[in-house]
DNA sequence: CACGAAATTGCGAGTGAGTCGCAACTTGAG
DNA sequence: CTCAAGTTGCGACTCACTCGCAATTTCGTG
């Protein structure tokens, strides 16, 4: 899927977060993730000898399904659908678990909450509407080699990296 | 100054403020700014309709002779050493104040503070060194092009963005 | 399959960065 | 110099997130 010039592949999937308190997170999934789904979040957690709970199982689920970047709130809004017994506290300790292990992503877009989404198998970075709050997810190889470029002259290597680009839409003139 | 090819241009400023609770923030800056001062913060300030106060004028002065990115307590503190009665409150506020009409930029290097730094003229990007907690500023005038070329590609403008590579020294093999 | 150490959970209390309401105080245009 | 409007200090508050702890659950082992 190579319909943009410049190494540009899009994922195209949106999640409004800002700038408004409307929790609910609307999506545009046009699919077309060009990596097959990896491994289920149970196994993996499984690998890394976290016990498999009740709780954890609706998390992870929720955290499969999720096709959006919700936050701790979001998550658990949506575990309780499931499990109405499952403690906030639990998500938080579950996410930051989860993270820590690489198994999801954490996002900051500048409203102050933390944001997740299962980690993808290939980076990308988020475009950040700043009329609407929409996240548009896309990925540039482009600019990752850059970037591997640049910290090698500096002496390092990249432990990761977090590139938003807060937009608008082109004024038509 | 071009020492490093790629069109990167580095500041070579650092900061450290991560992982460590250690709010002293020190700083390795190599000078070599390569844009000449801008107009004062004050006189930016004025132009807005600010009104010029005591606590600003303070604030202000800080921030002009800070060369690194400190988080509001760190600026309060050194804010109290020229006037002992300015509230954090008050720098919380001017922050804000500041950051919304862009004389200030705000950082979040990951660590649950905001941190901030007087507007250069050249926007700049961030390494930081996962080891350290070292912040280094780093200019890449190819990835700023490559950013709006895909923004463009999308249909947008770009208003603002960021870039946090988080590093560590190349293991020497 | 039952046991038990270790991991996990729910819950309520705690933390800490940042915000707010308000009365008192400044600023600066006229 | 005057005064409306902007700003400040202060203490109380908010809100995302963390923690302590007793109760519960998991899962490797016998």
């Amino acid at each position: 899927m190579t319909f943009l010039k410049g190494y540009v592949r899009s994922v195209l999937q949106r999640t409004r977060c800002f700038p408004t308190d409307d929790r609910s997170l609307w999506v545009r999934n046009m699919g077309d993730r060009t990596v097959p789904n990896q491994e289920s979040l149970i196994d993996r957690c499984r690998q890394i000898g976290l016990r498999i709970t009740g709780p954890r199982r609706v998390i992870l689920q929720v955290l499969e399904e999720a096709d959006d970047h919700p936050d701790v709130e979001e998550l658990h809004r949506r575990i309780l659908k499931t499990d109405a017994q499952v403690n906030i506290a639990t998500v938080y300790r579950t996410m930051n678990l989860l993270a820590e292990h690489g198994l999801i992503e954490r996002h900051t877009f500048d409203d102050g909450r933390l944001r997740y989404e299962a980690a993808p198998e290939e980076h990308h970075d988020h475009f950040i509407n700043t009329d609407t709050g929409e996240v548009i997810e896309f990925r540039s190889d482009e600019i990752e080699r850059l970037q591997e470029e640049i910290a090698r002259q500096y002496g390092f290597e990249i432990v990761s990296h977090r590139l938003e680009i807060y937009v608008k839409p082109l004024s038509k003139t």
